[in-house]
DNA sequence: CGCGCTCTGTGCGGAAACACACACATTGAA
DNA sequence: TTCAATGTGTGTGTTTCCGCACAGAGCGCG
């Protein structure tokens, strides 16, 4: 999978499903329903009955919680090497938090009894969703321990990477505003820690349009919790090159 | 289950164990191994192989991530109502993890290879595990949120009411030093935290004994946090009244 | 008893992030 | 072209937590 061969309709685009087996595949394909995944669109709220799983292809999708008083935080991020909904197949229903598209794009969606029929066969999906629900489990883990130890210039290098590894170019659509809500802080924080690194060269940003201009750059910047996060998904899902 | 009959050596007393149905239990308890798990104690460290789950009676267990600077953060606790090791099922063979019993007691392992054997089989067991991890999926969310909105008095508060619910009474042993490494906080951060909870008459310590003298007076000070998690346990484990 | 160890309390300076306020810049629509 | 909306930059003061240093308090042990 090439990321500028990334084709938004075709199910093979998100990794977990291109590395099926050819059998589950062909019996998947029909009853995925390719869906536009607008910027902000909110794939399902905090204690929201899940009918579907999504698969993205082209777009990112966040996984936030948010408190009582409005405060939120991103918990992981979902792109085309994942799949959003996984407390379907855990056997919950709903889950505690939001899903929303953070990167405008497409996906595919899958009924969620087809999933759990699927699931059940005790095969090679089975065993892909349970070791990339693990691997959400490390990203969720180290975003704790990042949250708790990390200052915001290191985490909002980490968030552009997280980004940059998921989308097919190296320009992201999201105010700074946005990234604030995900990362937790306040938006002047952002605007700080951005100024920084356009300072540096690294970035080149303007009204909610940021480029990353030196990759190497950011990862020279960031935290440990990037790279951890990465090598957890490339152990646990060594069939998945692009992550 | 009441708490002030439990015994540290039926495996009964784990509520994972005790829910199950009559046949997989006969099934599983020969094969359960009485183990002592003394403060401390590692039941697994970062990056090693996974031979054995842990099912704690009396025992409390952390799951610590740890940074390359040493600082630190529990991300989720285990005591009898649940497990260690859900990496053995999931696919896993190792987690970034550690497991450090919290507070001394007893608890059953179980040999890994067993564990896969009797999740195979696709019945109760598969299914209680499953949203089991479900919902130590909600906790090390909600935890990640918490670490990065709430105070230490609020932490601590949780952190407080946790072990609590896992105890057979009222008495903690702990230091604060301990304490502070597991919120990820100072250990002077804690000390006054803990001085402003034992001046207003919720508890009371000396050297590493903490009593907890007015529960509800510390379910009045904790964030939602707690709360959150108790509800999704009780949501997606209904059986399990304990917690 | 007295010594040493561990645990706890406290004070001070500093760094990071927060809340609030407001100015400026860009953009797109009237 | 003007205006309003949106996005970004900046300043001030405050809070929280950190790092360090050290003092005292309880406890065990020779």
């Amino acid at each position: 999978m090439n990321k500028a061969s990334r084709d938004f309709d075709n199910p093979r685009s998100n990794h977990l499903i291109n590395v099926l087996p050819e059998s589950e595949t062909q019996r998947l394909f029909p009853s995925l329903e390719l869906v536009p995944l607008p910027l902000g669109k909110a794939l399902y709220e905090s204690g929201d009955q899940l009918n579907h799983v999504y698969f993205p292809t082209t777009a990112i999708v966040s996984l936030l919680y948010e408190l009582e008083n409005g405060a939120s935080a991103e918990i992981a991020v979902v792109g085309n090497e994942g799949i959003v909904g996984i407390a379907l197949f855990m056997g919950g229903d709903t889950m505690p938090n939001r899903a929303v598209v953070q990167s405008e794009g497409h996906g595919y969606r899958l009924k969620g009894q087809l999933l759990k029929q699927e699931f059940s066969r005790a095969g090679a999906f089975q065993h892909l969703l349970l070791r990339y629900t693990l691997a959400m489990l490390a990203q969720m883990a180290q975003t704790a321990v990042c949250n708790r130890h990390h200052t915001v210039d290191q985490q909002l290098c980490r968030w552009l990477l997280l980004s940059l590894d998921r989308l097919p170019d190296n320009v992201l659509t999201m105010t700074q505003e946005l990234i604030a809500n995900m990362l937790g802080v306040r938006r002047e924080g952002v605007t700080e820690a951005a100024g920084r690194l356009q300072h540096a060269g690294l970035i080149e940003y303007s009204r909610g349009r940021i480029t990353v201009l030196d990759r190497p750059g950011l990862e020279a910047r960031v935290c440990e919790c990037y790279e951890v996060v990465r090598k957890e998904f490339a152990r646990l899902l060594p069939d998945i090159k692009a992550i």
